[in-house]
DNA sequence: GTGTCCTTATGATTAAGGTCATATAGCAGG
DNA sequence: CCTGCTATATGACCTTAATCATAAGGACAC
């Protein structure tokens, strides 16, 4: 049997539920644009004009360091917004939205975004929800990167993950993701990730199969 | 002429004003505790069932490795609120307030909290900037941790420290942290931030005033 | 005043992960 | 069916910050 992503699966945790209905976003005045793999939605330093919300695809938030060393914030996906924070709290974007893959995103000024907030207090509730989400996760790759070696960051990610996907915690997980973007996820060089993860594998803490991170 | 610890001051920026009006604390029911220096308010791991604020002091949202390596997550003072992402999305507490100072904090049930943010929306809103500001340090010191040598990340943290004061920018700020807390905030060990601050004064990135960090 | 603890300070040594080099397998597109 | 490109893989070497040791200055409690 050939394995399947698990982010071709389509499951998702509340967390990964559509964040705004999207005849709601059509509604308050809304646009869907396509956008190439590789190309960028905002710059790092951009003012914050507009949200942004996955219909297909998936975008990265990402850092770039001058020696061209890559750090990413966070994968979005179907349903998932991105680049709300500069909005609520008005500073520029502090990392760039790249595709990494063919993607197509509703796109909502800022001033229509509010109105719709506005006039559906359910759904302004729901932010506050994703916002503190997000700081769960930054807060728990920050204490691993900070404090704990590879194996136990990589390790953190994967179940972190893995209960973000709405399968039985039982089922087999096949992370969607490959050794490069895990390094890139929790400051790693892609070696490392490559050795760990083999290494992981010898102590039977996962499997790999044929070449993907099954946990 | 004495310096004074910024902390001391009393001027914050936006972020740092007082959340909600204790005056509409108590309103809803919420109480004053005092604390100890050193003790804790919640532990990582507990069930999250209270809104905190602080009256005076300072708590510390902290990680402790098994080893019993620290990770600081957050400094909270005077006017902050601190644990409210578990509450808005019902998850443990992925770390432990303690307090760095003798603190009085208003306690708030979870139930209370959120009828007042029913009925104060201004507030509600306000809460949806203030988890955006956190995301926006996060980040950054997510990617400074991930990709910058220690010199970077305590400038990094400096110069945001600093901008969080609300101090003309040309004025010395003094930095109200020990060494030691630099490092449990940038993930560096104190020797580290130690060498790497008197470096830095060579270099003239910064001055040294009877051991504070001046910039 | 004095003892204790915290903070700053500095040197010597070490280990972990980064860097560099190289190779092969898989897949995507013409 | 080739041709590239990307991802995985592995070894050799090196750099950086962690670790360990030690000391002195300052703050605070008794």
């Amino acid at each position: 049997m050939k394995l399947i992503r698990a982010q071709c699966v389509g499951f998702f945790t509340l967390y990964m539920q559509t964040i705004i209905p999207e005849d709601l976003i059509l509604e308050f005045g809304g646009k869907l644009d396509s956008h190439k793999k590789n190309t960028a939605i905002f710059d790092q330093g951009a003012k914050a004009l507009n949200y942004y919300q996955v219909k297909s695809g998936e975008i990265k938030m990402v850092n770039y360091s001058p020696e061209g060393q890559e750090f990413i914030q966070g994968f979005f996906k179907e349903g998932q917004s991105f680049g709300e924070p500069p909005i609520f709290a008005d500073f520029p974007y502090p990392a760039s939205a790249i595709c990494s893959q063919d993607s197509t995103v509703y796109k909502l000024t800022k001033d229509h975004f509010f109105s719709l907030l506005e006039k559906h207090f359910e759904i302004h509730k729901r932010f506050n929800e994703l916002l503190s989400r997000r700081l769960q996760y930054k807060g728990m790759i920050l204490n691993e990167i900070s404090s704990h070696p590879p194996e136990h960051r990589i390790l953190t990610l994967i179940n972190f993950l893995k209960s973000s996907y709405r399968k039985s915690s039982d089922e087999a997980f096949v992370v969607p993701y490959t050794r490069q973007q895990i390094a890139d996820m929790t400051g790693l060089r892609v070696e490392t990730v490559i050795r760990t993860v083999r290494k992981m594998e010898d102590a039977g803490e996962l499997t790999i199969q044929n070449h993907k991170i099954v946990l």
